[in-house]
DNA sequence: CCTGCACTCAAACGTATGTTTCAAACAGAC
DNA sequence: GTCTGTTTGAAACATACGTTTGAGTGCAGG
C-alpha cells in the first residue's frame, strides 16, 4: 500500500479520502498530511485539485476499461454472431469489476464508493472527463444491453438501465457501511463479491420484468405502453 | 412559491440549491442572495447551516411522513388482517410521494433529489437526524416488506432492499438530467409519475427474483444459498 | 567540483466560507 | 408617543481553502 513515491503516495490518500468523504468535503491538506507529503507537492505533480481528482479516477478506471473490453471480446467470440444474453453481459460487467487487481483489501469497495460518487455529485469537471475518456467501453455495454433485451422498447430499456445502474452505483458506495449493518443485525458476513452475486439476478429480473403495471396506478394521466 | 416571509423565502432558496448542487458546494451567500434575505438571516432565524439543512428536510419530510401512515393504514385496513402484497405495498409508498402537496411545479424533482443526497452525501449529521426523526415510518415500510416476501430469507431480502433503493433514490435524484437526455436522444417527454410507474415493476420483479445465480459464477468462493 | 534539474519545503497569498457583532428599523402594547 | 422585544442590516471576525512563491535540497552528468 505505501509506496514510497510521493506521487503514489498522493494517490493512494486522495483515492482513500475522497471515497470516505467525497471530493468537496476533502482538502488537500487532508490529503498531503495522510500521504505524508508536503502540502504543494499536489500542485506541482498534478497541477490542481481538479486534476489530482482526474489522475484518481484514470488510474483505476483505465485498467478496469482494458479488462472489459477484452472481457466482452471473450464473450462475443464465445457467442460467435449470436448476441450474448442480458446474464452473461451482467456477468462479464461484474467479474471484471470483482477481478480487477487491488492495490490492499479495501479496493473493490472504494473502486464501487468512488464510481458511485462520480455519478451521484454533480461535479461537472468529472463528467465531462469521463465520458470523453471512457465513453467506448461504456457505449459497448450498452450496445450489448440493447441486443440482449430486443423485446424491450427504447424509453423502457433506457429507463431499466438507469434503474440499474442506480441499484449498483448506490449499494457498491455504500457496500461497506450496510455490509457493517447487516453484521450487527444479524451477525452475517458479506464480501462485496457476494453482493455481486445477488444484485446481478436482481437487476436482469428487473430488466425482464413485464412492462405491465401489476396495480392500478391510479395516479393521474399516467399512461405505459 | 416567493412567500414574503424571510425563513420561508430562506427555505425555498436553500430548498432548490442545495437540490441543484449538494450541501457543501452551496453557500449561505449563495442562499440569502437567492432569497433577497440577509446574510445574517439565517444564522438568526436557523442557528447554524446544519440546523437549516435539518429544516429544509423537516418541512418535506414530516407532511410525507404523515401521508404515508395514513397511506399505509389505509391499505393495512383495506387488506383487514392478510399482509399487503409487495406491489400494493410499493405503490402506497409510491403514490404517497407522487401526491405530495408541491410548492412548484419542480416540488416532486426538488424532494427525490434531497432525498437522493441525504442518502448519497455522507454528512453525518443529516444521517443522524434523518434516523431520529423518521425512523417509524421507515421502521413500518420495512415490517411490510417483510410480510409481503416471506419467501426471502432475510439477509437476500436485506439486500435487495438496498437495490431497490439504490434504484430509486438514484434515478429520482437524477431525474431532471436522465429525463432532459431522453429527450435529447429520442425525443420522448417523460414526468416523474411516469418514472415511478416504470420504476415499481422493475423493483417488484427484482425482490421476487429466484434467488439462484442463473449463470455459473465462477468467481472465487461465491456461494448464494 | 560544478552545473542543471527535479523535487521538497515552509511560508505566504488571495479568496471564500460560516458565524458574530451591534446599531438601526420595525412592530405591537400600553 | 413611548417603550419593549423582535427582526433586519452592513460590517467585521476567525478560519479554512486552493494555489503560488522562492529558497533550499539531493542527485545526475560533464
Amino acid at each position: 500500500m505505501a509506496q514510497s513515491d510521493t506521487v503514489d503516495r498522493i494517490l493512494d490518500a486522495a483515492e482513500e479520502l475522497f471515497a470516505e468523504r467525497g471530493f468537496s468535503e476533502t482538502s488537500l491538506r487532508m490529503i498531503t498530511s495522510k500521504a505524508k507529503v508536503n502540502l504543494a507537492a499536489v500542485n506541482y505533480h498534478f497541477g490542481s485539485k481538479n486534476a489530482l481528482i482526474h489522475a484518481v479516477f484514470a488510474r483505476f478506471l483505465s485498467p478496469f476499461s482494458a479488462t472489459l473490453e477484452t472481457a466482452f471480446d471473450e464473450l462475443e467470440e464465445k457467442c460467435q454472431g449470436n448476441p450474448p444474453t442480458l446474464n452473461q453481459t451482467l456477468w462479464a460487467l461484474t467479474e471484471s469489476a470483482v477481478r480487477m487487481p487491488q492495490r490492499n483489501e479495501k479496493g473493490i469497495s472504494i473502486f464501487m464508493r468512488l464510481l458511485g460518487l462520480a455519478y451521484t455529485q454533480s461535479q461537472g469537471h468529472l463528467r465531462k472527463f469521463l465520458e470523453q475518456e471512457y465513453n467506448e467501453p461504456f457505449g459497448r455495454f450498452m450496445r450489448l444491453l440493447k441486443e440482449a433485451t430486443p423485446e424491450l422498447s427504447s424509453v423502457d430499456r433506457y429507463w431499466r438501465i438507469q434503474f440499474m445502474l442506480g441499484a449498483t452505483a448506490f449499494t457498491m458506495s455504500s457496500s461497506d457501511a450496510l455490509i457493517g449493518i447487516l453484521e450487527n443485525k444479524l451477525g452475517v458476513e458479506t464480501s462485496v463479491e457476494e453482493i455481486a452475486a445477488r444484485l446481478v439476478p436482481f437487476l436482469a429480473a428487473g430488466m425482464k420484468a413485464p412492462d405491465k403495471i401489476l396495480m392500478p396506478p391510479s395516479i393521474k394521466g399516467v399512461t405505459v405502453a
